[in-house]
Order: C-alpha cells, then structure tokens, then sequence
DNA sequence: CTCGATTCTGCAAGTTCTTGCTGACTAATG
DNA sequence: CATTAGTCAGCAAGAACTTGCAGAATCGAG
C-alpha cells in the first residue's frame, strides 16, 4: 500500500517513527529507543524526542508514562454522607507527600460500579487501590474479585469493613466499642431503654455495631434479647432511613438512640421534633462518625469520633509499604472511636427512666450547648 | 536477533500477535484486526480474540478500552466545602445514563493540581472535561490552558467562573443576584449595616457578589462607596476565614452578613456567639450554596440556593452535546440562585437599624427556632 | 594536545504488525 | 438445486518498529 494512503487512514492519522524523527532531527531508532525508555540516548536527546512526541500529538505508550505512574485508585461509595468526602479528601493530602496521584472513583446510584472503576483503574496502570466501605464491608458480595486483583500482584487496602480470607490490611474503626461507648454514654445519663439504628446487616460494621450494642446493653442496662430486639432497628442509611427508624423506636418508648450515622442521627432528630420532642430533652441521640460540620447542627451532634485523620495515613502507609515490597503482616488495624459530647445528649427524664417515678414535665438539664470548636 | 531472544527481553514479556493468534486459533491478521477494531471480523471471532488477549495477559492498547465507553474528567477544587462533593455526585448521576464514566479529581493543599490532573486525564484519553470552580474562574490564573484544550479538540465545560475568550460552555450560578437578593432580603428585615464576606477577589464569582452587593445597597440601603468599604471583607473561603471577617464586621457595628459560602456563614455564627451575640436576634446571616445539610444547623441557615442540579444537567448535556459534535452556541448559561430563608435571619433590632449604636448585649427576641424541613 | 574510554547516534538487518486481496463459506433467491 | 451476493479469515507483501553494531562525539587523563 502507498504511504499517503496509510497517513490519510484514519481520522487520528497517527504519526509514524518517522515522522517524530524528523521533527527531532534524530534517526527512527532513536525515537524507537526512547518510545520503549531504553538506555543508550542522552537526555536531551531523550527530552527533545518527547517533545516532539508532544507536538505532533504522538499518543505516549503507557510504559513511556511513567512520570505519571504513581497512580493510586480510591474508591468510595458515595458522596452524600459527609464522611465519605472527608475521607478521600485526608486520604488525597496522606498521598501528596508520597508522590502518587489519587484518582477518586465514587460510585452513584445507576451509575458506574466497583468493579467497572476497579476495571478502568487497572487499565490505567494504578500502582495500588484503596476501598473505603466497598463491597469487602458486604458479606454477601463475592470476594473473590480482591482476591483477584492481589495475585496480579496489585496491593490493596480496605478501610471500614472486614473479611476474612482477603490477604491484604484493613484499616477499621472499632464499631464494636464504638457502639459499647455510645450505650455506656447514655446509660451513664440515665438512660435505659436505648435504641439502635443502622443500616442492612449484610455490612460488617453493621453487624459489629449491633453486635457492641447488644453486648453493652445486656452488660449495661440489663436488657434481655426480646427488648433488644424491638429495640434495634435496620433501615436505609441516610437522614430518611433514620428518620423513619426513629419513629418507630420512638413509639415503643425509646429515651435514647444509637445511630449507625451522622445521617441517621439527623434523620432521628427531625423524628422527634415531627411529633414535638426536643432534643436532647426528650431524647438523646448519638450519631456516629463525627463527619464535618457535626458541631453546626442543631443541636450539635453528640458522636462517635472515626479517627478519620489517622485512619487514612494508616492506610496510606499501608498502601506504600505494599507498593514498595515491604509489606506489614496483613491484619486488621482497629482504630478506637472517640466519644464527643455536644448537644444531642441529656440526662433520661425521669419519668421515662428505669425507675419510674419523677414529675412529668420538669426543666430539662441545661444542655451542653457548647460553642463549636 | 533470536526469537526467544526477543521473547526473554522485559519482565512484562509482552505476548505477540502470534501467540494470540495461537490461542485463539486465527490468523495473525485477524488479531492485528481485532486490536485496531477494525471490520471485517465476526463478532465471535472478535471475542474470541479478546478473550485469548486477557487469557495471555496483553495489555489493551488504549484505543479498544474505547469500547468501555468514555471517560470524562470532572475536576473540583476541594472537598471540604460540602457543595462541592454535592456537584461532584450530581454530576456522576446526571452522567451515568449518557454511558460515560466519571473521574473524579480533587486537588488538595500541597497535593496535585489542577493541571497535572488534566495531564493525567488527558493521557488517559478523556472524552471531555468538567471544571468546578477551576482556574477559569481565577482571573490571576493563564486561561491558555483552556484554549490549547480546545485546540486538541478536546470538549470542555466550565461550572462557576467565566473567562472572556474561552470558546467553550460556561454555566454558572447568577452571583450577581444571588448577592441582590440577599441584601434585598436583609433589607426587608429593617437592616441597613449589613456586611458582606467573601473570598480573595481575583475570583470571578466574588467579584460579580460584590458587584451585586454594592449595587443592592447603594439603590436599596443608600450605602455610599465609603461605608460599603468598611462593610466588605474579602477573607479566605471556610470557616476560620468567615469567622475572622464576621468578627471585624460586627466590631464595625454590622446587623447582618451576607456570606459568599455556607461555611463562611457558619464561621460568622460562631463569631457572633463568641461575642456574646444571637443569631438570628442580635445579627442576621445569609449563607451562599445552600449546600447539604445547611438544614440542620444552628440555626438553621438562611441561605441562597444554588440549583445545583439543574446546573449540573446542564453542564453534562452540554458537554455530552460538544463531544458528539453539535455543541450549542459557547456562551455563559447564568442559573437563578433562590433565597432559602430558614433561621439565621430575623427583623433587625431597633437599636440597631440604621441609628448606629453598636452590638450591645442585651437579651435577644425570641428566636423562630424552626423545625428543619 | 593526544589518546583512550565512554557515551551516543545512525545504519541496516532483522522482527513484528498491518492490510489489500483472495477464496471459502453462508444465506438468500431464482 | 444452482446461483449470486455478502461476509469473513488467511495469505503474503510490505510498512512500521526494534536492535546489534560500528563509527562519531565527548570527556578526562596523561
């Protein structure tokens, strides 16, 4: 075939050895060795073969893109809740000082999948991927597929969920304890019939949570697992699935509640104002997470701190040491959750405490109405 | 040179269309075909190659990942302020029916910026571009960046920010409006000191808000150049910078504070408590995004709405509409913001208005402690 | 200033990949 | 059942790319 057909080909009409050794003014075999970063060329022969790359527009093999190799996939599931942005957002300035890129895949309703980012992530050569609650947190997903991505080799690491058999470091929150410190919390004010909210228990958090819950509340407040069970409500995350949970605890005579989010925690507090409680007066919330702007609400949230700063630069570390060949022991990695006390929270009236006596509609315990820090 | 000669050469061990072809039974031909997604094969000749190219480890050049739709980069400047996460996931969403796949990049403080990621996007092969508040809206910022991306061609969409000179779709939230509306709802409310806080004013969106806010209160107040000066404070986006400004404003005997930020609001909030003062009884404060969860803060936040959705529908039908080549004219779509008023703004105390006797500290009125909606 | 060592580039001979053309096969039609 | 049109894989020519080798250029030591 004739060389001007060949150029006209396509509407990328991609430039030839040739044409790059021209615009250089190097010979074909030069470019060559400098395309596939083969030793034996000067730097600014190199340099000057790259810029002409450049300039006509020369589509770079991916091995030559090794300046941008420090890719790092971060998958998250979503946006909405405030401490998925948090995190990837710690996670981005952990990864700054150690050269890689991040690339953050977030996942939407209808929209592109965990395994679709993981797919386009691979493609584009990531050094490492870190999930934060991806599917490693559901027990009924198929773990398989991280299995996969570690015998490539490719290194990994999970945050917030746990499972076993996946060869890599998980970075947690305890959930456990963290449930145990809410319900100590409020049984220390007073509080006996406490409720959880949380999402569906195919999650490992979840689980974990309720499992704390139950743990603490029989240890606790002496609840046997009949109360517990009426007490503990699965809903959707987010401020309407906690709203509705709410409800439904609230008619069954809950003065406190344990809540699998900051989202949650909101949601259950518009649920007590729809049917004209105050918080923290009438009931306590305790929301989890302590994502942003928690110290705004109103009232300010009282919350189960994730050690989110330092929860990534574990991760983070983890993830270089992997990349780098030095990997830890791959275990889980329990951060502990950090009880904040802000306004959400109150001593049980007395008229709904363990003991029922009290008067009905005394004064509420002036509240901790802290000025955010 | 030998064959295995050449075969032994890189770790990688890069498989020849030979040896696909082997595997899957076809013709070098057909493979090389198959690899440049060129017709004249059958589809399940086709699969049949791909598959033996993943069964052998080939690495896809770029062009057949082509097939998994297209990329498209959507950049934002930060996470920490909530609108942004709230456009990143709304722009995901409005993006997914239209088949492409969303890539996320944030920058952070000492981490990479924003022309580094659309270096990596671009290696990537991206089908077009989303800027959220990006350089463009930056007029210290060199916008031949933007046209050389357009020479490419590659499409671009700008969101909040407009350069004069960038042939490309711009959509914006009106902030010139935003900003007159807020005074004139301050106004309304009996004020006539109120201040404006904002960020550094290269920004074309924080010039526009102060050419707004002046206009509103020389025609709706009577404000002169002298006293609007004193009224306005540029500070650093965020909470610190909000409560910083406020903290200046009502030394200066401000009743009320139009923000350019919900959490530049929110730090005004805090000022004002600090000194003693109530929101909304002894200083009114609008806020700018109404950004997610700006419901449940205390108080709940008066706020100017961005049509966030509307605006991000808008962008990815545009930039969706440039990529396949019949974009709409290239000129600004300005959206209308809307005044939420929810709690942090209330009549303004007679002491105050326009007689000027400064913050004093007095019980404040009672407050429309509304329900969030 | 000369010489030798070293580095770097281009030549040219490979190897690998691409593509026009051909013929085999299939399906529809007479 | 024969014919025709269309599709598709393989052949093989040759274009594109790679690399061993040798000569040119550079640098430092003598």
């Amino acid at each position: 075939m004739r060389k001007n057909l060949a150029v006209s080909y396509s509407a990328a009409m991609r430039a030839r050895l040739s044409d790059i050794a021209q615009q250089a003014d190097v010979s074909e075999a030069t470019v060559s060795r400098v395309l596939n970063d083969r030793p034996g060329v000067a730097p600014e022969t190199r340099q000057a073969v790259l810029t002409a790359l450049d300039v006509l527009g020369y589509e770079r093999p991916a091995r030559l893109r090794k300046r941008s190799a420090g890719l790092v996939g971060l998958v998250v599931p979503e946006l909405d809740n405030p401490i998925f942005p948090a995190f990837a957002q710690i996670i981005e300035s952990a990864l700054a000082p150690t050269g890689y890129t991040p690339v953050l895949c977030t996942q939407t309703p209808g929209g592109v999948r965990e395994d679709e980012y993981v797919e386009m992530l691979l493609d584009r050569q990531v050094s490492g991927i870190v999930f934060v609650s991806g599917l490693h947190a559901d027990t009924a997903a198929d773990h398989d597929r991280y299995r996969t991505l570690l015998a490539r080799p490719l290194p990994i690491v999970m945050i917030n969920g746990y499972a076993p058999g996946i060869p890599a470091p998980f970075v947690s929150c305890d959930d456990r304890e963290a449930a145990e410190l809410a319900v100590a919390h409020l049984v220390a004010l007073g509080h006996r019939r406490i409720g959880l909210i949380t999402g569906p228990d195919r999650f490992v958090p979840v689980q974990r949570k309720v499992s704390g819950y139950k743990a603490a509340m029989e240890r606790l407040a002496g609840v046997d697992d009949d109360e517990l069970a009426e007490l503990t409500e699965l809903s959707l995350f987010g401020v309407e699935g906690g709203e509705a949970a709410a409800g439904r605890l609230i008619e069954r005579g809950a003065t406190g509640i344990v809540c699998g989010s900051d989202l949650m925690a909101l949601g259950a507090i518009r649920a007590a104002r729809q049917r004209g409680m105050s918080v923290p007066e009438d009931l306590s919330v305790v929301g989890y997470d302590d994502s942003p702007l928690m110290a705004f609400t109103d009232p300010p949230l009282t919350t189960m701190r994730q050690p989110v700063a330092a929860m990534a630069v574990a991760a983070v570390r983890a993830l270089v040491d992997e990349i780098n060949g030095h990997g830890a022991p791959h275990s889980e990695y329990l951060f502990r959750p950090e009880l904040v006390v802000r306004g959400s929270t109150a001593v049980a009236r007395q008229d709904a405490a363990s003991t029922q006596s009290g008067p009905g509609r005394q004064r509420p315990t002036p509240s901790a109405l802290a000025v955010p820090a």
